[in-house]
DNA sequence: ATCCTTGCAAAAAGTTTGCAATCTG
DNA sequence: CAGATTGCAAACTTTTTGCAAGGAT
């Protein structure tokens, strides 16, 4: 693997304290995430990781890794392959923006429920479905700016 | 294809009022998602489809048909297949269970966001994103009763 | 030096497409 | 009957697995 770009520290320290091991392809990957605002794809992914090519059975490893670690966290899924962007500890807690148009999916800037909504529905789920709620997801579907113009 | 169960009429209704042909295939695999509480995979459904067995490629295209004329609905996607429901307009709008161990997908009742929620959403992301909301889902991850126990 | 990580090749799983035979309205 | 729908075969895409070479601590 090809000498690695700059990395966000916070991100490879994460890592590191986790008894990981940093390696190329990891502080590349990790890069790429700290650079794109947007959940990506392994395709885009590797598009983006440029110079510092990774073969595509290293990045879907290592997005296992990172997933596993906490840094990543699934964003969506479709037939064009899963989406991965950075987990709620980094990027903080929010919802996803996708475009029912262009597939194109964004984040909101905090959690769009209430206070307190969640708590409330942690006790309902234990009830009525005996169902431990550990998280949540809000998907928001609707248009992005370039394609209601 | 073998002769069709009892399928819901609501449903065939629905479709035939489309211009949907109301085939042995269409009626077949809308009973099984009018007896399933939960959502199904493509095997799932093939499964369930017992004596009523309908080729793969069929169960796909028919999906795909059903989720076109909106009957049913995209309710996740995993490694080991999407799962598709009952869209809203037939069982309630309602948030999706989603167990992190097993898989499994199961449906609440109603929808979980306070009133009012959706509405301030929608005018917040106006402003802030040039996003025009048209749906929302809300998936709730945790584990399930088997799963915890 | 150890053994975790990467790359290459190949396999596996899910989904889509082409075309002739069949069924619906 | 005309045209939509199904089944079979094969192609495609995404993701996983095996194994030897290379790199991090």
């Amino acid at each position: 693997m090809n000498p690695p770009p700059a990395t966000p520290p916070a991100l490879t320290d994460l890592l590191a304290r986790q008894g990981y091991r940093l390696t190329g392809a990891r502080r590349a990957i990790l890069a790429v995430f700290g650079a794109s605002d947007t959940p990506l794809t392994v395709a885009e992914i590797r598009t983006r990781l440029a110079p510092y090519a990774a073969d595509r059975v290293t990045v879907y490893r290592t997005i296992k890794t990172l997933v596993a670690a906490g840094l990543l966290r699934v964003a969506g899924t479709a037939r064009t392959g899963a989406r991965y962007g950075l987990g709620d500890q980094i990027a903080g807690h929010h919802a996803f923006l996708v475009c029912q148009q262009c597939g194109r999916i964004d984040t909101t800037l905090g959690c769009p429920l209430p206070a307190g909504t969640v708590t409330r529905l942690r006790r309902r789920l234990a009830r009525a479905h005996q169902f431990r709620l550990v998280d949540h997801e809000v998907r928001l579907l609707g248009l992005c700016w370039s394609c209601h113009a």
